[in-house]
DNA sequence: TCTGGGGTCCTAGGACCC
DNA sequence: TCTGGGGTCCTAGGACCC
């Protein structure tokens, strides 16, 4: 056979079939071939279910209690999550995967991208990446292959659902997209959400072919170009490339539901600071420090009484990971949003404004916009010096021109008012 | 009685600056 | 002190993903 020269990239998605069924299962052998489900936190609702449970009906995020009743009458086995088993079982699944390919992209616990360009034979070294996460793991995969990575979701999906693809599918020839695409639901399209499905239908866009072959003017009006990228992937264009590196989370979120309604103050607090303690081992871990913390309070929205809803954000000083000083501001924001007479049902904290640890206030704060020079660091300080730590909470700015350095000063990003800083 | 939790990216609009 | 245009930063909110 003829090598043709092509840039195409040959990407792979690698996607654990009923990841967490199939880790309870790696401990439960006898429920191979039987209908299993995960349950999310406090048992409220279904996050993953077996073929089997599929084939019975059992709709995924349908709340628990619901279903109690079918559930014992079918004898499906029901286990509440345990995140850490699942994710010990990716974490090894992942290093398997990185020995076929030292291009890889772990997308998310169970799913990761592979990049397979230049290699020969696909179908035959995605069966033997199959085989050995199966073998060296348990956990069944499916993988899709395509020179894109929203191409490879479809792929991958059709690895999934058809019988008679070995839990693999190529979609890299033209002609196979073209057939494939015409069977695809345009909701069904990896980062197409029942929002942007509805707006296409209004315009006669319904499958993965029509939104592939239409305008992509048209479609950037409709859904930004969040929505243009899509159609370029679907063309094969690649617009969305690998990320190897893992990146440093952007914000840290840790919050969960009462298993009851919730009154008193000091109750919440207590969540709440638990809640702080985790995000902030989080925040330890990466290495960085945060600038901000933002506290949400909830009631039960499907419950019929009265609503409320608030959030709080508390601006530290200094950037910091340490717990105590996490919790402390976290409790002066809850404090801040309290009021009595709700039945809570949520609590919990945001982290943002997170940078590297290594940097220093001046950088923290200064971070996203300012970039620093020394002359302008050492008025600060003076500043500083003379009326007090931290009064000029802010520091930094590009010129070592005086007249536009005190511009900057006067801005709101300053705290300390312009006539004090005038008179030191 | 019981309805998950943790993320990202994009845009519009306001505030502020020169 | 007034004027307007253009640029940048910040935030809230929307949409989406697993």
């Amino acid at each position: 056979m003829l090598f043709t020269p092509s840039n195409k990239k040959v990407l792979a998605l690698v996607d654990c079939n009923s990841f967490y069924c199939s880790c309870e299962r790696l401990f439960a052998p006898h429920l191979e071939k039987k209908p299993v489900v995960v349950l999310s936190n406090n048992d409220g609702c279904v996050v993953s279910r077996t073929d089997e449970a599929k084939a019975l009906g059992i709709p995924m995020g349908i709340p628990y209690f619901k279903i109690r009743d079918f559930v014992k009458k079918h004898q499906v086995a029901v286990f509440s999550s345990n995140y850490a088993l699942y994710g010990d079982i990716s974490a090894r699944i992942m290093k398997v995967l990185s020995q076929f390919t030292p291009e890889i992209e772990v997308y998310s616990i169970d799913e990761a991208f592979l990049d397979l360009t230049g290699f020969s034979n696909l179908q035959e070294y995605g069966l033997k990446i199959r085989e050995m996460v199966k073998k060296l793991i348990g956990i069944p995969v499916s993988i899709g292959m395509a020179p894109t990575k929203v191409l490879a979701k479809v792929a991958n999906r059709i690895a999934k659902k058809k019988n008679g693809h070995g839990g693999i599918f190529d979609l890299n020839d033209p002609q196979t997209q073209d057939s494939v695409l015409e069977t695809i639901d345009v909701q069904d399209i990896w980062g197409i959400g029942y929002k942007s499905a509805e707006k296409l239908n209004r315009i006669k866009i319904k499958t993965a072919k029509d939104l592939r072959d239409a305008n992509e003017h048209t479609i950037q009006k409709l859904l930004t170009v969040v929505g243009r990228r899509i159609v370029r992937e679907l063309r094969g264009e690649l617009c969305l490339p690998l990320e190897l590196l893992r990146k440093d989370r952007k914000q840290i979120v840790c919050g969960r539901g009462f298993g009851k309604p919730v009154f008193e103050l000091e109750e919440i607090k207590e969540a709440l600071a638990n809640y702080v303690t985790l995000a902030a081992e989080r925040l330890r871990k990466q290495k960085s420090v945060c600038g901000t913390v933002q506290v949400i309070l909830h009631t039960n929205p499907f419950k019929n009484t009265t609503q409320y809803f608030n959030q709080a954000s508390i601006t530290l000083l200094t950037g910091t990971s340490s717990t105590n000083t996490l919790i402390r501001a976290a409790s002066m924001g809850l404090e801040r949003i309290y009021q009595q007479g709700f039945e809570y049902k949520k609590v919990g904290v945001i982290l943002i404004n997170l940078c590297p640890a290594n940097r220093n206030q001046m950088d923290l704060l200064s971070y996203r916009s300012i970039s620093s020079s020394d002359s302008c660091m050492e008025a600060i300080d003076k500043i500083n010096a003379r009326m007090g730590r931290n009064a000029l909470k802010f520091g930094a700015c590009g010129t070592n021109d005086d007249w536009k350095m005190l511009a900057k000063l006067k801005s709101r990003c300053y705290t300390t008012k312009w006539n004090e800083i005038l008179a030191v």
